[in-house]
DNA sequence: TATGAATGAGTCTTCATTCAT
DNA sequence: AATGAATGAAGACTCATTCAT
């Protein structure tokens, strides 16, 4: 029973996750395969982080697409149920992809694309600071970085079992929204 | 001219901090010294890296203490500064011993020093929460996560020189109080 | 042409007992593999130290177990046959696996094997002593440790060239039971 | 109190035979001496070990000189007297620098002296075997090596505290000159 | 003279990768 | 297609030796 492309890179992600400098020794054992086939399917190393890279890019791509980030022309309130379900979709993208965000690559192709879909995320979210759903006095650059911090964070506490799996997307949307501070506070 | 064993600490994580799985031969070459004298100062690259470790958990823990977060009996005026006080103060740390907070080690006394201070960091987090000045409808676990998640977009940003020095503290306090979110939104 | 784990420790025991202090480097070149190689089959150095000597007691074993050493309620002219058995043995392993004898070792497990090896050896000895076929007015322990001697001396006359393989053993025999001293000597 | 080269040798001596494979730290710190100071006495390692292989020779030749190995024209009582000092004299050769009869050396200057030493004792040995002191039907090179191989036994076993220093002479002439047959199988 | 500091050369070991079956 | 065997390149660490004080 072959073990197929796919599975090779579910057990890589999986296994690179827990250990990042994990061997290639490592990982084909992690998929149950030997290490000159792990070579046959992936001929360098970099082949196979580009490859999880390739599909962190194309889930996180998928995320914005559903979520409709492109589309223009939106009032304040589509602005905001898109963000939300951005968010959420993204949530995904950390929980399955969750190494590949820092992964250090020299691959041309990969960093265009993360370029791009940064760009992407960018200008959506200058238009919701123009329509009013986000706040203009931070700038969008942060705004974005923040969420990716988030994101991190949320992927730490899921590992450690700080927080239920059902919880974290509220936790990273209020946090994201609206803040640690007590209500209170802002009156 | 002797190389000081405080100046090679800089160089390591300065170095380090832009290349994580550096060799001792890059840190060394980056120290200005050669391999073998890297060794003299730290016998094996888990001495030198529990020796980061040990400094960042150093400059933590005067961050903590300078803030006072352990001051017990302190009305919610007081907290709120003692507060910011601690994110200031981990603001400066994330700048200067970033990836030190992520670092694997296995030495016992580190993971003991580090689980006390955030230990100390969830007490605090807690009391805050109960004096109404933090939200007590998120868990304070994730409150402390959250911090550390924006102190990771914090560096990243300063690195990719996204937002200017000066503005570091005030983007993190916002985003960490208040949030993402348009004040309208919240109306 | 592949080259076995016997052949690699062949060569092995061949090149230690010529440069006792060699380097794994130096090893592989005499099994005609490559440092990597070498490391695929012993995993480290200890491992291939450990593995010599493994076969060295087995090979001590094997000659204590032909001789007969064991066999209890044995008469004097047995006894005396049994012994020269046991030399002639060991004459072979001194040839054969020299070097190890005086190796190093922290093994638990050789070291215990060893241990048990001289206890039987040294049984086998005190009821050749009870049975007048050895003296008993020389410890038992140093009876044995020349035994020990004469076979270093003698591995090194073979080195050297000095004497004939084929009178190895009488050489031996004779040196051990008899001495050097001239039977008028005696008289 | 400055260490006297003498001093430095003995240490040295004392801590090689204990762990033959001693670094010169090691060496150094058994001599109480740092490194640096210990390289101002012998430029070099191999220069050390020479040193310690001439006192070992002057040693071993003054034995032979003062058991008088080179008085020819003697009678077999003489012989047998002389023989007697002589090896009287190697055991405390042994005993205190035991480990260079084996030491591994490049040295020419050595090498000639070591062969010259056992070519008078070769020597003796063999005017020994004309004067029907010593048995002639062994070669008088194996005769000479047994001489060697049971001061090798020696050594170990007073190391391992089996035998009685004050008896260490007598055990090493009874085995050397009689064997460890029991009498009666010599009748 | 004595020594702390520095280092080039060498050792063991691991890893990604290739090859022959 | 799959894999055991083999290896070059690289990394951590040690050692003998030199240098500056």
């Amino acid at each position: 029973m072959a073990v197929s492309r796919e599975q090779i890179l579910d057990a890589a992600i999986r296994h690179l996750n827990a250990s990042p400098t994990a061997s290639m020794a490592q990982i084909a054992e992690a998929a149950g395969i030997s290490r000159a086939t792990l070579h046959r399917h992936f001929s360098s190393r970099d082949d196979l982080v580009v490859e999880l890279g390739r599909r962190a890019l194309d889930r996180w791509e998928r995320a914005q697409d559903e979520a409709g980030i492109a589309e223009t022309g939106a009032g304040p309130a589509d602005l905001r149920a898109t963000l939300m379900a951005l968010i959420e979709g993204e949530v995904g993208v950390a929980e399955e992809h969750g190494f590949t965000l820092t992964v250090e690559t020299t691959s041309e192709e990969l960093l265009a694309r993360s370029a791009e879909l940064e760009r992407r995320e960018l200008a959506f979210i200058e238009a919701c600071q123009r329509a009013g759903v986000l706040r203009s006095d931070l700038p969008a650059v942060w705004v974005s970085s923040s969420i990716y911090g988030l994101l991190v964070a949320l992927r730490e506490s899921l590992r450690r079992g700080e927080i239920a799996p059902r919880e974290a997307t509220r936790l990273m949307v209020e946090s994201f929204l609206r803040g640690a501070s007590d209500k209170g506070d802002l009156s």
